[in-house]
DNA sequence: GCGTCCAGGTCTACC
DNA sequence: GGTAGACCTGGACGC
């Protein structure tokens, strides 16, 4: 079964998929010589393994059974984030010589998942550690608590199942570390109806309050609270990491350290679009000349 | 193969 | 509000 879901003429599916470390992670298959992404979807029948190309005008899905067309087409619109305008960015970024090429690919569109319960999750996966022990953890928590479909593709859990297991289970199989009894805390309080991440893609709470709410959850500081938000749709949070910092020493500070408040004027001209602005400048290398 | 050191964000206790 | 130390893992390195 295949679907087909139109795209805007600003959006690049190229850029999407590859905007950052979101496909290297299960339930996400990146095929870089077809230059297709696969994803394990769930509709009321359980898991569906979807891959995702580009076509002429939209992105056709690949389906491995018959599956809900509503609910594919909604996710995948989630995912490459196809109702999301960026022109305002673009706007701005176009004044700019190091971002300009953002504007001329289409770029800037971050991949996400289809809820935010499974965004948040591999959100504090990548805090204090290296990206294979982000990745480690992911496929653990996707191989050993996600449902399988009939070829044995597994979706990522939801909280219902992830709160199955306990610290244990996350400190030994997960090899999550101190992060197992926040694992346990999230999925508890999100199953339980306690927590409702989904709700702060709605929310009216101003960027700066909203962080507050994200923080409260137990290993979110202000990095991962600020990634976070990205993924929302707000950008004025510069979602700092080693990373980001160093990308930004070696650019435009002569590779030396400096604080945080530096970086943050630097970027300050783009207001709101700020960790846009850093991201696309940071990541204009992974393009390559086919910009 | 083993031991040691280090990087990576967040939490808690303390000032 | 700011700071120090602990948390835990995988990888790099030296022996």
């Amino acid at each position: 079964m295949k679907i087909f879901v139109p795209t805007s003429r600003s959006f690049s599916f190229r850029h999407t998929i590859r905007s950052h470390g979101w496909y290297d992670l299960p339930p996400f298959v990146l095929d870089d010589t077809s230059g297709t992404l696969g994803y394990v979807f769930s509709d009321e029948k359980g898991p569906v393994f979807g891959q995702m190309e580009a076509a002429g005008g939209g992105v056709q899905v690949g389906l491995s059974r018959p599956a809900s067309e509503s609910k594919i087409a909604d996710d995948v619109r989630r995912i490459l984030r196809l109702d999301e305008s960026l022109s305002a960015f673009y706007h701005l970024a176009a004044d700019h010589q190091t971002l300009y090429w953002a504007v001329q690919a289409k770029a800037g569109r971050l991949l996400r998942s289809p809820t935010v319960f499974e965004d948040l999750v591999k959100t504090i996966c990548t805090t204090n550690c290296s990206w294979s022990l982000t990745r480690s953890m992911v496929k653990n928590i996707v191989e050993k608590l996600g449902p399988s479909d009939l070829t044995g593709r597994r979706a990522f859990p939801d909280a219902a199942a992830m709160a199955v297991a306990d610290a244990d289970f996350y400190r030994n199989e997960v090899r999550a570390g101190y992060r197992s009894h926040y694992f346990v805390e999230l999925a508890e309080s999100v199953a339980g109806g306690r927590l409702d991440p989904e709700s702060w893609l709605v929310s009216d709470l101003p960027t700066a309050d909203l962080k507050k709410e994200i923080k409260k959850v137990k290993g979110v500081g202000d990095y991962a609270a600020e990634n976070l938000l990205k993924l929302l749709g707000r950008y004025d949070g510069l979602a700092l990491d080693s990373w980001l910092r160093a990308g930004f020493y070696a650019k435009h500070n002569r590779g030396k350290k400096c604080p945080d408040t530096k970086i943050a004027k630097h970027y300050g001209r783009f207001g709101d679009w700020k960790g846009l602005a850093i991201w696309c400048d940071m990541t204009e290398g992974w393009f390559g000349s086919g910009k």
